[in-house]
DNA sequence: TCCACAGTTGCAATCGATTGCAACTTCGCT
DNA sequence: AGCGAAGTTGCAATCGATTGCAACTGTGGA
């Protein structure tokens, strides 16, 4: 053999990554050609191109991204950050918040943008600036922001392009998506009081933003018709299905009775439902319950359940469109999306 | 002012991203020095690396993790990839494939992974090895074989580091985790046969791998109890609950009766109770249903779910685990989780 | 006094791409 | 023949970090 090295590489091991310099090497063109063919620069000869062209696709070359986006100053990938109540429900495990995830993901999917799903301590919101401080997402969209606008205030001050699924709120810096949550409390407490209903419990953390809206629409329907709902019937309760039956079993023995109740989340109603019935007392007859969210369960739980729809898909697609509206420079407004009721049986005598 | 350009930069817009080099300069020192200190380097004089560490603290500096990826020819981003029917449901929806996700948010997070959450064509699953060979993904987890075993045998011999969720099959060259389907099949079929059940219809699409093992372990069951059921009773559905309502009815129209369903999942367990409900046949009374996965509604749906379950929090870990002991070098065994029969009431007379 | 050596630090190459600019070729036109 | 313009290509700097190696400082021992 000639005092030369060998070209290749030898076949150390496993799949040895290609890249430009290898495709540049056995075209006999420089790099910078190989990257300007595959981009279809038009300052490349057009055979030069097709031949580099299908070099790479025979050698299956992909470009590596990371170095791409470091070059260009780049970064197509959108982070959804999911917080997480140190206290409560460690687990991501609310079905409407998974499908919110499953549907941010399409509508990501759908413009090209990778996903990256990371979780947060609640207690931390501002953590989830990192992602973005480390260049390892371009944006944000938060799902839920629990108690803490004020940090999510301070990361809008400091330039990170977010958005977030919850509630509107007075003297809000950023972008929020969310139900229409007043309207949504009001329809479905209207609902029930049309019912024939006297005493509603409400369930469901008032000290969560989308929440307190849904009960003060839940308040304003009473006061249209003219009723203030007793205090006992607030049930605080977070987003877990565990605490529902006890607290139900709690109210009985307090003396606190009612006939119907409306949940701040469809697994929340669910719960209750099967604690009521476990108690001996009938939905709708006895009781009649409403949810919120319209998860693809309600329509095949028994009864089929009556609840406040949240548009999912449309949720996804929407804070999406809004996070890439703000990375494109504009100001966005704030979105709230329809909510609509859909009666099935659970509220129906 | 001197000659000298200002040292600083001028504020031109929002956030400037500050990085090394400006830490560097503040401190006096060099890049390969900050560099150093920031990672607890022994080289750096131990005043020196405190100095440098404040600093960036003070400037809120966070590391182009990127530019380090590039430069250490490393990552610790775990693409999790779920396959789409293109013909069936488009969407991400399925509660038991949405749980899956949140616990492998949850063990990736523990481990300190990013997560990067993927779509692909479920016909093209060999497109899911792109997210590694681009540099976005150390490895994979796939959520779902589908069809396409001899695509991932494919990706295997390519040298792509992945974990599956699904079935076990012969002449395997990847690495799979899942519940024992074949054991799960036949709990839910002899505790069916056991109540007295005589006709059991089963739902799922044996074309999936581990649907077609629990149908092995239906038809198991049935010999063990000297049986042999009618073909007419395998109802070929995949994982989506619109088709289940008409199925039945189609069934009633066909003259085919039955006492008992195995569904290959809790969603179309609960959608088939809901059509039955419709029709006017009680659960358990008329007819006894067994889904399968336990999702967490199945205990607070009405009647609750009889259900074989598949741990979904310890899936998560245990794909993470096999995956990373992968990436570690090691030849790593297939799992099967332990498969449980939860007996609630939908299978109880 | 001289030297070896440990302790710090900086220089410069490197990771895998992109891109401004200069250089070269080819061609047409005067 | 000479010149400019258009068309291709490569050189080298750059993105923001890491790291081998050389250089420098101060110390103690011979």
């Amino acid at each position: 053999a000639p005092a030369t090295a060998p070209a290749t590489a030898p076949a150390t091991g496993r799949a040895l990554p290609v890249q430009m310099a290898d495709i540049a090497r056995l075209a006999g063109v420089s790099v910078s050609t190989v990257s300007r063919a595959l981009s279809d620069s038009a300052l490349v000869n057009a055979e030069t191109r097709s031949r580099v062209a299908e070099l790479a696709r025979s050698l299956n070359y992909s470009i590596n991204v990371g170095a791409q986006n470091l070059r260009r100053k780049q970064n197509n990938t959108v982070a959804v950050i999911v917080p997480y109540d140190p206290d409560t429900g460690q687990h991501l495990s609310d079905p409407f918040f998974l499908s919110l995830i499953g549907s941010l993901a399409d509508a990501l999917t759908e413009r090209g943008h990778d996903m990256l799903l990371t979780r947060v301590d609640a207690g931390r919101l501002d953590l989830a600036a990192q992602v973005f401080h480390t260049g390892r997402a371009m944006g944000i969209v938060l799902v839920g922001q629990w108690h803490h606008h004020d940090q999510l205030n301070a990361m809008a001050l400091r330039g990170v392009p977010f958005v977030v699924w919850g509630a509107q709120l007075p003297q809000q810096l950023y972008a929020t998506v969310g139900s229409d949550n007043l309207a949504g409390g009001r329809l479905a407490t209207a609902h029930l009081l049309a019912q024939g209903a006297q005493r509603i419990a409400f369930i469901g953390d008032p000290g969560l933003p989308e929440v307190l809206l849904r009960h003060q629409g839940y308040l304003q329907a009473h006061a249209d018709a003219g009723r203030a709902p007793d205090a006992g019937l607030l049930r605080a309760l977070p987003f877990v299905p565990d605490r529902v039956g006890p607290e139900i079993e709690a109210m009985r023995q307090q003396g606190i009775g009612f006939d119907a109740v409306f949940a701040a989340s469809d697994l929340l109603a669910m719960a209750a439902i099967s604690a009521l019935r476990r108690l001996g007392r009938a939905v709708p007859d006895d009781v009649a319950v409403v949810g919120y969210d319209d998860i693809a369960l309600a329509e095949h739980f028994i009864p089929p359940l009556t609840t406040v729809r949240q548009p999912i898909g449309e949720a996804g697609r929407v804070l999406v469109d809004l996070l890439l509206a703000q990375l494109a420079g504009q100001r966005v407004a704030s979105r709230q999306l329809g909510t609509q009721l859909v009666v099935r049986h659970s509220s129906v005598r």
